[in-house]
DNA sequence: TAGTGTATTAACAATTTAGTAATCATGAAT
DNA sequence: ATTCATGATTACTAAATTGTTAATACACTA
């Protein structure tokens, strides 16, 4: 998996060294940018994932680089994201009128801007195409309706096949059990308290690991 | 945008007239009580979006109406906010706000009334029901049913994690204990009075600090 | 300082929910 | 026709969640 790329925009040097540091630590790929002109270059130049726009810059502010990313097509599937000073709801509303996918409230320590990226990139993992999705070991081919575990192919049944994708096509996310009834067995049909529970079951066997948790009372999750 | 509805409590009728009239002339819905009886009568029977209630009022004071509209489930997404005239009454209510989003300082021009009013509708109507929430150290994401200390995740229980995400969603806000009743197990379930304070007491062992605040007597607030 | 009301806590009981294995029904493949 | 894989169901077990109790602890007031 090719490392994601991160553009992260701040006046500020020392908030700029120590997060993209950290960032790099986990396998993110960083470009930096020190005003908001400079940032909707490297922007346009690098094509980040995910850009992290300080409100407060020089040049331009974090809200007019939204803006005008915004309204470019290349940038239309970018998650953005506004770095603001704790409790300031003001920016926060403005912000998401301008099209930011969401905030996060400084001062910030390293480890929960890794934890927040990482969460990002959960989040928006694609949705039901037919490409090929992988995680970590796992590995899952629709075309093929196959699944291989570090390189070696698992046989899934179809309801097990389509449940794992449909877990995995966003990691992290938990499916409700009535999600999962609706999506993979249909509205109409009505199956017993136990099915799902016995599919996941086989899953988990075939597998040979646990990349399915429960969650008690709500339902299931995918995690690699 | 259908006229949103605003009930204002005050024994002065000069103040009532005054400000009912300019929020009406912004379009708002007014209707007015003039002691503590008649606002909980016409609260209940107008459901308004905004309630503001003076606090010294004949018959029952603002904190009472505000107490007892809170225990009600179809308050629970009323804004109820505070007209205070002393300062030293501000800072004592402040203290422990009784389940009021908000305080409004007399006097009050009419022209600054408007736009707290405005900003109030402004702040409830952004939809961020299932976006994450975080405040410091913590981040709560919904959608994982997952709770983030310092980066670490933390399994809370169903219970645990609604009531959790409930009290955070406005920090600094006290819920009452009716109030969380209501939220979290229904109007029609009843439990027993210790039930919340084990459940908060999870949370706290859990989270490791003690982000939620007892205000006896009335409730448990958020605080990062 | 005792008394009152309230919250905290730990241990426990109850309940709910998920996991498991065995079994059955169906239909496709041999 | 028999076999086999799939998928659903069942009945049972295991485990986690949730609620209750009762014994403190705490804060306020008289």
């Amino acid at each position: 998996m090719a490392g994601k790329k991160i553009l992260i925009a701040d006046d500020e040097p020392d908030i700029l060294e120590i997060i993209s540091y950290n960032l790099q630590l986990h396998g993110y790929d960083v470009i930096t940018a020190k005003d908001g002109d400079q940032a909707i270059q490297k922007a346009k130049q690098s094509l980040p994932d995910l850009i992290i726009l300080d409100i407060m810059m020089p040049k331009k502010n974090g809200i007019e680089v939204c803006k005008i990313l915004r309204s470019q097509p290349e940038f239309a599937d970018t998650i953005i994201v506004f770095l603001t000073a704790l409790n300031d709801e003001l920016s926060h509303v403005k912000g998401l009128e301008f099209g930011a996918d969401d905030f996060i409230s400084k001062p910030i320590s390293p480890k929960v801007m890794v934890s927040k990226v990482n969460s990002f990139f959960r989040r928006i993992s694609k949705p039901e195409s037919n490409q090929a999705i992988d995680l970590g070991d796992i590995r899952i081919v629709p075309e093929e309706y196959m699944v291989y575990f570090k390189g070696e192919p698992v046989s899934l049944a179809k309801k097990e096949f389509e449940l794992l994708s449909y877990l995995a096509s966003k990691p992290g996310r938990v499916f409700l059990r009535n999600e999962i009834l609706n999506r993979i067995w249909g509205s109409e049909v009505i199956v017993g308290d136990r099915t799902i529970d016995v599919h996941i079951r086989k899953i988990r066997q075939k597998l040979g690991i646990d990349c399915i948790t429960t969650v008690k009372g709500v339902g299931y999750k995918f995690e690699a």
